[in-house]
DNA sequence: CATGAATGAGCCTTCATTCAT
DNA sequence: AATGAATGAAGGCTCATTCAT
């Protein structure tokens, strides 16, 4: 890390959610994945935050914007950590374990419940929302793109790379339906795994 | 009319939903769908029919279960389909291949919207809904790990077989994210690049 | 049966309600009663008829075209009834024994369900109806009091007539929340302590 | 406002209901009394009580609590106000006044709505509802009885106690639905002859 | 910042009634 | 007469949001 990394980094402490919102995001991200953002009421929201409804507005507008926010956070955060996985390896090999690497710890690591109301509820976002966090995800996925055109170009697959790396994605997203954290197989055995799809 | 058509009748009667009854669950599935069943209002639902809200509830107790209903039926039928592909091959790689294929013909097909719904709003449906239809479920799943079971045994994929069927499984259902069956690709294509995530 | 029996019979059924009408007052004054006229449905009166709802309205045109017509049927035998009695009888004191008996009589005999829906459900009734019934309502009550306004001037009794009717009256109308047929006391007794209220 | 006031405050803010409770309660007596209670509607309270029919919610869970809540209110308070007069006096006769006394005051006085409503929609109230106050009821009916044992046992009164109490509470009861307290007959007088009907 | 009573739009559902068959 | 699908007006209730304290 350089210096310039680490102002960068100061600066975007100062971004980040005050305690206040930090919890909030938190018990959002925990309740809206459980229930739902529909089914979820603001009151429940707060009871787990430990604060009275009409609280919650003073630190957001609205029961949208809580959404936004839960939302904007992982993908910020996800696309930036995958930009630094790949930055760090070399090999095409070694970046698409990146790309399953990266969304497995997102998908079952600290920030799953956030990850999993980023995929469930793109719906329920508003139309701004979505147009909001579009970008961000147009950017995450052309990186997976980028790294599958050139292990194409290398031979080391065979399937057309838009095809193939929907699947992957796919595949391993959709592990947060069934794959347990606590069971017999190890986060590392299921990226093998997912691995393998792909890679002969 | 006779005897025999009258028999024949009341047979399907008794299986297939009655005109009114079929309008609501497609319009339904259609709707739950596109703005998700807590969002959907039973004016909605009642406006895509061309009835008035009221009317809705001389077929249906309740919206819940209409939302069951639409999932039952593309349960009940998804795994009916499968049996029957399965039945009609032989061979390992035949039957995968009939796995995937009948997959993608629900995500994809006339019955894309209930299935859909099946996978998406499964958290919307009450606890009792959801056991009644876990048997289904089950056997359907259970269609899937007797396959790859075999194909295991046979030497013809080398990754554990439950963790393969999910990931596999995981990648098709995803695909109604992204898959355009209006676009370049056919469904034909689609399949043989699943295919080839688990066959080499 | 007799040709006699038949030709009252058929004489009668010209003039009470039809079977089927006479069905649905029944059921009604039963249903009514239970659950409260206005939480009674017409379904589940129909259910109880052993007919559909719709075609509760081939007999009568409203929920409160019932109502009105358990009523008046009952309040027109109540009072044609005492009417009978009292010319029955002679002397003050029987005939205040005929007051009571006629009301206990309809309070817990066949008539029971339809007494009680006359009394419980007046403010259920139409302003319309409550007017239609009043007039008879009125000669029952005027018959009472013709009856203590004598028993007054024979000295029978020494509290103003008016007062102690309505107190009689109230005490065996509210034997119907307590007294229970099946019990000990026989509906002589019960006869015999209201009659001991206003008589030493 | 001393420390000693606060104390005070706070203890009888737990006792009695707050303003909005209040107006509720006494709204909702004298409506559900009026219109009976199935046929009056939340928002027909809510008008009476000067808010928005979604604001009873915030006191009330239901308005089937709001009908409990006044028939708790009422039956609480008729039988504590019986208990007291009861010390006070002494003697078959006082005693036996003082149940009349008791029971008239509530029929008639300030509590008269919500008396009426107690006696009249018993049957609305929800079976859990009913459970939760019958034990008060029965405490009720107790100091009556309590009151005509002792009596029959000085030969005050000859009828069997049981029934004599539950004549003479029908007799006073229904008088809510006649007696007119602005009429000539003070409540002084319909206390005695209400009394004469027991006592000779 | 927090509170919590109040808002008011909107939701699911009920139900008496109608009417073509 | 009977049917039962459809109506449409309420009804009870929920809930995100506001605002005076």
């Amino acid at each position: 890390m350089t210096v310039q990394d680490k102002t960068l980094a100061s600066q975007e402490r100062r971004k980040a959610p005050g305690p206040a919102k930090r919890r909030i995001l938190d018990a959002a991200a925990r309740l809206f994945r459980a229930r739902g953002f529909a089914r979820s009421t603001v009151r429940e929201l707060a009871d787990a935050v430990g604060i009275l409804s009409g609280s919650l507005f003073h630190h957001f507008k609205s029961k949208d914007e809580i959404l936004f926010a839960v939302m904007e956070e992982v993908i910020i955060d996800m696309d930036a950590s995958l930009a630094e996985r790949l930055q760090a390896v070399e090999g095409s090999e070694a970046r698409i374990r990146a790309l399953i690497h990266n969304q497995l710890e997102f998908t079952h690591g600290p920030r799953a419940d956030a990850t999993a109301v980023l995929v469930h509820e793109w719906n329920a976002l508003s139309p701004e929302g979505q147009a909001a966090l579009l970008e961000r995800r147009r950017r995450y996925f052309e990186r997976w793109h980028e790294v599958f055109l050139q292990a194409r170009e290398e031979g080391l697959v065979h399937v057309e790379p838009t095809v193939l790396q929907q699947l992957l994605h796919g595949a391993v997203v959709w592990t947060a339906y069934w794959y347990d954290p606590e069971g017999q197989m190890g986060l590392q055995g299921l990226e093998d795994a997912a691995l393998s799809l792909v890679l002969k």
